[in-house]
DNA sequence: CTAAAACCTGACGTTGACGTCAGAGGCAAG
DNA sequence: CTTGCCTCTGACGTCAACGTCAGGTTTTAG
């Protein structure tokens, strides 16, 4: 598939896909007159890199895990930084919830006002 | 307390706090001369201004969503907002969940290469 | 009184993940 | 062959949340 079916598919920008094979993060088979061709798998992995955008994590982390990703190496260095990243999101989503727990209280008050002064 | 002792209160630069004050989301006192002046309560604001940054919120939404909490008014439209924002925080929890179980299958697939071909 | 530290207001610089535009080439249909 | 759509490579623009620097005033410590 081109780059406008990917696209597509993945509901991203044909300048995102570019970007991300700047980055290093997708490969392209090049067709004689330069046109980039995916294959089928190439729409889980667009998929994979924009969860770990979405995660809060940069295009030159990902470049760094996604090898360790699809080839499985393991070496204590690749550990450490998964483990890692996926111990910030852990982080993250302790303080979403918080946050989140947060806007209920706030939201709980104004709904429900029970310490006001005024009743209907 | 002037800026400088809130910033090193609340863990945020003073160039931060005074950026908050430009986008309306914090005030402060100020003295004859011009200098900042906060109450004991701002700290609690700063907190909770990082919060709502940490959670994807924009400088723009944050103003919006503040003085309903400051004075508890309970219009339909910002209860629709607050509750709207609490929705998104939640999605993005289960999104990073997701993101996060997706990163331990890998690390179980690299500590504990069930599949591979060489044993030590 | 004086030097250091803190504060002030502009205003320009930074960073990351793209958007957008220009100019040129490639490809299936009629 | 040409029309229309897709694709290519630069390269500059954008936006938000600050960082940083300049040049000047204020407060504090000794």
């Amino acid at each position: 598939m081109r780059i406008g079916e990917l696209a597509t598919r993945s509901g991203v920008s044909v300048r995102a896909l570019r970007y991300y094979e700047e980055q290093g993060l997708l490969e392209a088979n090049r067709s004689g007159s330069g046109q980039r061709h995916y294959r089928e798998s190439a729409a889980d992995r667009v998929q994979l890199i924009q969860m770990l955008y979405a995660a809060g994590l940069t295009s030159r982390t990902i470049a760094d895990l996604l090898p360790c990703v699809d080839a499985q190496v393991s070496t204590p260095e690749s550990r450490a930084r998964l483990t890692a990243e996926r111990n910030r999101i852990d982080e993250q989503i302790a303080a979403l919830t918080r946050t989140r727990d947060r806007l209920d209280a706030v939201i709980a008050l104004t709904e429900d006002p029970a310490g006001c002064t005024y009743r209907d």
